[in-house]
DNA sequence: TCGTTCATACAGACTGGTTGGTATGTAGCG
DNA sequence: CGCTACATACCAACCAGTCTGTATGAACGA
């Protein structure tokens, strides 16, 4: 499915892949949306549990957790390659205004990632007081929406290096949003 | 194709919406696909036509012009709603990987844009020369990105105002690149 | 220990509707 | 006459989903 897109993906290619049997696949999946539906929830909880190493750390700061958090999306970037693609962003894009649950459910992987992100992203706020104030939903939604584009295009252009740069932007404008001139510039030194 | 993606839309739903018959249809085009690659060119001509009021206008300076072209994209976002989608974007992302032609042929669309961006990018640099440089291409293609994000994000999450919120820190990202601080901060006042 | 029961996991054949594409014909027009 | 723009009829392949059957194994009573 990362690869052809739901509609294009057929039961049988599925089956076979799997080394199973059609029979076997409606006994386990009411419909193949069921199957669409398992598949972006499991490979949100994929997800989650990898980007969790960055921001279930003990003993460290919500600045430092974005950083490495920032840390493990580039390593997914630099791994994966050419083949960087997210299950909900693919299907989202394909069904979102064809097909309501996908669409629901969709959505609700984000806002798990946004949720997270920006819950740090406040904490960070009382900890480190930015100098102009923001709203800690709308830069989340920000980071996402910039980390969902680049995978797209990416993608699109073969090219994962672009991702990676996009990433360290994406570092720049987060320690703009706390540092905004003068300060400890090279706290968190050239990564990614 | 923008509501249900390329596999799920039928030849014949197409014909039966223009008012035609398939044996029209495969007179005008070869093949499905060539009716996609049509689609995704119609689209970024389109497109290209409104980004080209704000990039073509005459006497205006390079950092107003990519003002201008950040208005151009919050008032299509404005304007669509819900179903705010890149022809370009949508079918990229489910063909990108299984479909070289049509891989190729959504890479030289986003090349289009990203050129324009990078070139005004380039002149902005020559005019106001930044505190820190930075790499025009770079920086369009991480504007691009998160446009292209904010469109599949804002339409999952059914909610255009996030997009216009998201072009909002993308100003603000490109104003922190020409004025570092402490500069004519209210030279482009709330616009988006 | 053994037979019975029953649910689960799978196989495989089948179907009715659909799909991209083709073959053929024709109306209109310069 | 010949070319373009369309229509009609058709097809073989395919597709999601169903139906029916079977192997396995756990639970249980005698």
């Amino acid at each position: 499915m990362m690869r052809q897109g739901f509609a294009a993906t057929t039961v049988d290619q599925i089956c076979a892949e799997a080394g199973l049997t059609k029979g076997s696949f409606f006994h386990h999946f009411e419909s193949k949306e069921a199957l669409g539906l398992a598949a972006m929830a499991a490979f949100a909880e994929l997800g989650m549990g990898l980007y969790a190493v960055a921001w279930d750390a003990p003993d460290v700061g919500p600045l430092e957790k974005l950083h490495r958090l920032l840390d493990v999306m580039s390593d997914l970037a630099r791994q994966h390659g050419e083949l960087l693609t997210c299950m909900v962003g693919m299907l989202s894009q394909e069904l979102a205004l064809s097909n309501a649950t996908v669409r629901q459910a969709g959505e609700g992987h984000m806002e798990a990632w946004v949720g997270a992100v920006a819950g740090l992203l406040t904490e960070a706020k009382r900890l480190h007081p930015p100098r102009v104030g923001f709203d800690s939903d709308a830069v989340a939604w920000m980071l996402y929406s910039t980390w969902q584009g680049s995978m797209l295009v990416g993608k699109t252009r073969q090219r994962p290096e672009m991702v990676i740069e996009n990433l360290r932007q994406m570092r720049a404008y987060l320690d703009g949003l706390f540092e905004p001139l003068g300060k400890s510039k090279s706290k968190h030194p050239k990564r990614a």
